[in-house]
DNA sequence: GGGGGCTATGGGGGG
DNA sequence: CATAGCCCCC
């Protein structure tokens, strides 16, 4: 341990000097926004170093690799290099790669495959094929929605089929299957050699618990010292992975959870605020420090968010505040459209940029759902501006990044079904969808890999030439792999694959755009390959092909370097969590959107869009601005949303005065449906005469029983009833009589007429 | 049986 | 508006 120039503990005040220090037994650290959480949690890692501590013996579990990669670059201002072994990084990463080393004890190969979303969803859909279910009813993403809950609550498909909570449900929602598709599809997993991103936690428990050859203890021996970030976010199964690592006999219990129930908004991911309750009953003798002055913001933020977050019914007691000056107040953008709010927002960060003098990396613009972010990049762009979206489609979701690597992994397991499907024909073999199912029908039937059926089973002389030569190219990388290091392999593999020419033969934009981005995928491989840094307590370090597939399905868009610095960030609020900027613009304040029209229904989810507007606007330092349209182009159709109610949360005197909100909703100025008008008119001719051009869509919640509305297609009706789900029942005119359609109201194009 | 074009349908946040 | 599934032609 190198000895200190400067006293680290000097930099803080006294709560937070006492959260660093006390680092034996249980502690719970409540940090509001800005209140120095980071410096905390580092300076508390570089303490337990200085005390004598090995760096490999501190897991520190947050939310985002970029976090990680923050706090081991703050830890090794403080005490040096060491500070890169520190086990730090995300709950999936972290666990994703102690299994590389441990999977084979549970069933699973080392090398195992992660499984994205889509991965899943794919195996998701066969099995409801090979049910012969209605895959509308089916839906594939509700069913891994429901698969995903039970994994994270610990809810096996044997617990599952027993819990008659759950069975309830889905019988309500007319699936009551799902248990089936659960135990098939883990067990499709399994024997794929793939882990889904919950399986990641699912498993690394199970190791745990199961402890075979006496591995619960090896890591309860290594990690003496156990920190997690944002605890506020961690679901059931990683709260009681990390309990099997603090609780055993004579353990010190050396665990530090940092977290704010304020900023929970990951609960669609299994996320539960009680886990900081049972937290406290857990571990009684808990030291609990409350972070609550805000460094990060002027005045009127600070009251702001405080205003706002009152209206939430549940919360640990805590007063936010800031010895800062009162600042400037928050302002508000009214624009008629997103067009026009996209323009208004560009217009006043041209603004804010000569007035305050800010710099481009000094400002971002948050919103609620990653498609919103179109409008803000035209006219950034417009205005040579230069910018950076963060999220939506990352770096490798991108199909031509996708195919290559399906390759690499099919390379790596041969159990890979979902890999072998995505690229069995492409490029163009000639080994059709029929051919596709039938390798996967006897697949299914003998329990085994698809792979093993092209290479077990004799094919027709039509399928047999292609399927051989598929399966020579394979065999081929397969051999490779045991002497060529990864960027060799995948160079070798791009080339003999014949995806480098297929993309080469494209000569449009977007094609030599995708040649880049496969050069870009190797380029990475080779950077992976060269960089020996030693990290999260490794003594070697292993640049396999498998390692750097690994690393790869754990990243997300916002852990991509960027080599332009001085850009104007576009975000969502999700996204933006941890973050700070100077200057913040919340944008698309509308009821519908933030609130989403998905959380309408629950007041839970109400509260939890009222946290992620907590979020939100606590990311601003000085210059707070929020946005919303009067109208927006959403769901195929203009929609007329009331601004959003967090607006009118926020305190009047916290607003710029000279503006004040009102209402859209009565008689608003008819839009003009420019090209609109002809491709509904081009389409299915509406029936009954009903003129496209003069409806409006009028708001899902404002639509009450009794009332009469018209339909583009059914035409006029009288609304019968409306559920707890939303769903509406109405007798149309036009249709025969008595006959009843049942139209869920957050899709349906309804104006009402009287 | 494979490939291409067309239609219908669904659309949140992320590791 | 994008994508998946379906139908039709080769």
């Amino acid at each position: 341990m190198q000895e200190l120039g400067f006293s680290y503990l000097e930099e803080l005040n006294d709560i937070q000097r006492q959260a660093v220090t006390s680092i034996d037994g249980p502690v719970m650290v409540i940090a509001g926004p800005g209140s120095g959480k980071t410096r905390v949690l580092t300076y508390r890692i570089a303490h337990i170093i200085n005390k004598g501590v090995p760096p490999w013996e501190i897991l520190a579990l947050t939310f985002t690799n970029k976090a990680a990669r923050e706090m081991k670059e703050r830890i090794e201002k403080v005490v040096g290099s060491g500070a890169q072994r520190v086990w730090a990084g995300t709950f999936h990463s972290l666990f994703a790669k102690i299994l590389r080393r441990e999977a084979h004890r549970i069933g699973y190969p080392n090398d195992f495959t992660i499984y994205d979303t889509d991965d899943s969803k794919s195996v998701i859909n066969d099995i409801i094929k090979s049910l012969n279910l209605d895959k509308k009813v089916y839906n594939n993403g509700a069913v891994r929605a429901r698969i995903s809950a039970a994994k994270s609550n610990l809810i096996t498909p044997k617990a599952y089929v027993n819990n008659e909570e759950l069975m309830a449900y889905d019988r309500m929602n007319r699936r009551p299957l799902i248990y089936q598709i659960y135990e098939k599809y883990a067990a499709k997993c399994l024997r794929a050699g793939a882990m889904d991103f919950d399986d990641l936690l699912l498993q690394m428990f199970r190791l745990l618990y199961q402890n075979p050859d006496g591995v619960r203890e090896k890591y309860q021996r290594q990690f003496k010292y156990i920190l997690v970030d944002e605890f506020q976010d961690t679901n059931h199964l990683q709260y009681s992975t990390i309990k099997l690592l603090v609780d055993y006999p004579e353990s010190p219990q050396n665990i530090c959870i940092v977290g704010d129930d304020a900023q929970s908004i990951y609960s669609f991911r299994g996320a539960t605020i009680e886990n900081i309750l049972m937290f406290q009953t857990d571990y009684p003798q808990v030291n609990t420090f409350k972070l609550e002055q805000n460094y990060r913001s002027t005045q009127f933020i600070v009251d702001a968010a405080n205003e706002v977050i009152t209206n939430n019914k549940r919360q640990i007691q805590k007063k936010i505040w800031t010895d800062k000056d009162e600042g400037d107040k928050i302002k508000l953008i009214k624009a008629v459209t997103e067009t026009e709010e996209g323009k208004r927002v560009s217009d006043s960060i041209v603004e804010n940029k000569n007035r305050y003098n800010l710099r481009n990396s000094e400002i971002a613009i948050l919103y609620r759902t990653n498609s919103q972010s179109r409008v803000f990049e035209e006219h950034l762009r417009r205005y040579n501006i230069p910018y950076r979206i963060y999220g939506g489609l990352s770096f490798y979701q991108r199909k031509e990044i996708k195919d290559l690597v399906a390759y690499m992994r099919l390379t790596v397991n041969d159990k890979d079904d979902e890999a072998l499907k995505r690229i069995i024909n492409y490029p163009r073999r000639s080994i059709g969808k029929t051919t596709v199912e039938k390798i996967s029908s006897i697949a299914d039937d003998n329990e085994m890999s698809m792979w093993e059926v092209l290479t077990k089973i004799d094919f027709g002389p039509r399928a047999k030439k292609s399927i051989i030569e598929f399966v020579k190219t394979v065999q081929s990388f397969k051999n490779k792999a045991q002497t060529l290091n990864a960027y060799e392999l995948a160079t070798f593999i791009s080339r003999k694959s014949g995806i480098a020419e297929l993309l080469k033969a494209d000569t449009s934009p977007e094609g030599e755009a995708r040649v880049e981005n496969v050069n870009a995928l190797l380029d990475g491989i080779k950077e992976f390959v060269d960089n020996d840094e030693l990290v999260d307590g490794d003594d070697i370090t292993d640049k396999s092909m498998s390692s750097f597939l690994q690393t790869i399905s754990l990243m997300t868009d916002a852990d991509q370097d960027s080599t332009d610095t001085d850009v104007v960030t576009l975000m969502s609020v999700h996204a933006a969590k941890g973050l700070e900027y100077r200057s913040v613009y919340v944008v698309g304040l509308e009821e519908n959107l933030f609130p989403s029209y998905m959380s309408l229904a629950s007041p839970d989810q109400i509260d939890e869009e009222r946290r992620l507007f907590y979020v939100a606007i606590t990311r601003a330092e000085e210059y707070l601005t929020l946005s919303f349209a009067a109208s927006r182009y959403q769901y195929g159709q203009t929609r007329y949303n009331d601004p959003s109610r967090f607006l009118d949360e926020i305190g009047e005197g916290n607003l710029d005065s000279l503006i004040s909100i009102q209402k859209s909703k009565p008689d608003f100025p008819q839009p003009k449906v420019l090209g609109n008008f002809k491709k509904l008119g081009s389409r299915k001719t509406p029936a009954l005469g009903i003129d496209p051009s003069s409806f409006s869509a009028s708001p899902a919640h404002s639509i009450k029983p009794g009332m009469t509305v018209i339909h583009l297609k059914f035409g006029q009706g009288k609304v019968n009833s409306i559920d707890e789900r939303m769903v509406a029942s109405i007798y149309f005119d036009g249709l025969s009589e008595n006959q009843e359609k049942r139209i869920m109201l957050k899709y349906a194009k309804l104006q009402i007429v009287e």
